[in-house]
DNA sequence: GCTATGATTCGCCACATAACGAATTAATAA
DNA sequence: TTATTAATTCGTTATGTGGCGAATCATAGC
């Protein structure tokens, strides 16, 4: 850990103080997310659910991954998440049986089930 | 946890989304301090600074005991802090190199050698 | 090339928050 | 009681942040 440590730090805590980056994080623990899922589950604007994927990437909170047209959200893994699982894990025990986090892991559910080409294409007429 | 424990968790990770209050929780591992010490240290006006203890005090990162006109800050122990260690370990690692730290932590050395009551009066002086 | 489309960036607005000094509170000391 | 004093609360100001829609970017498909 060099100076740039509280930099880092503080990236991270404010990324973990808003609710629905919160959401995001718990909603990944069941696997990678394209923005078009998540935009779903919290009912957001893409822009501002966009906004908040980067913030999360940015703090190391998140990782992503580009292919063709989407672009998909996961947590770290192996020695880049080192700093951030306990975070996580904490996270994680803290909201368990919160019922927005509940609530968002059933809607999670129905929105991995139909792909995320006709999920789009429903957001795009308006709900 | 209930449906309180997001309200408790984004009332933890706001805390902590701050420079100020982040050095104030690395400060108090050395031990309880009253507020004219943190203000010394922080070199912040006092009604900030008592703000920050307090939002701390409120998210159950920070406990506080009164004696006569002084009000003395600390981590909280025991059960009371079961859900907090865990993050302030997590803090500690984080920024134990940190310059800003590591030069707070030596200037506390200095306060905590005069004791509160010439210190506040210097600081009634103007330092 | 052109169009369609998933995602991001930009500009704006409303609201939250950190900082200060002044006023207030609570407790000691005169 | 009155004055002093450590801390807090209040009011104000400047800055930061979350939200949206419009514009833009990047890729797939025609």
């Amino acid at each position: 850990m060099n100076s740039e440590a509280m930099r880092l730090t503080l990236r991270m805590t404010k990324a973990l103080a808003d609710i629905q980056r919160v959401r995001i994080l718990m909603m990944m623990g069941a696997g990678e997310l394209c923005v078009c899922q998540v935009i779903e589950v919290l009912t957001l604007a893409p822009s501002t659910v966009s906004k908040h994927l980067s913030i999360l990437t940015a703090a190391g909170l998140l990782d992503s991954r580009k292919a063709g047209r989407w672009m998909y959200y996961r947590l770290p893994e192996g020695s880049a998440g080192e700093w951030v699982r306990p975070v996580l894990k904490w996270l994680g025990e803290m909201l368990k049986n919160e019922p927005v986090v509940v609530q968002d892991a059933k809607k999670m559910k129905m929105v991995v089930a139909c792909d995320p080409q006709s999920l789009c294409r429903r957001q795009r007429r308006g709900e």
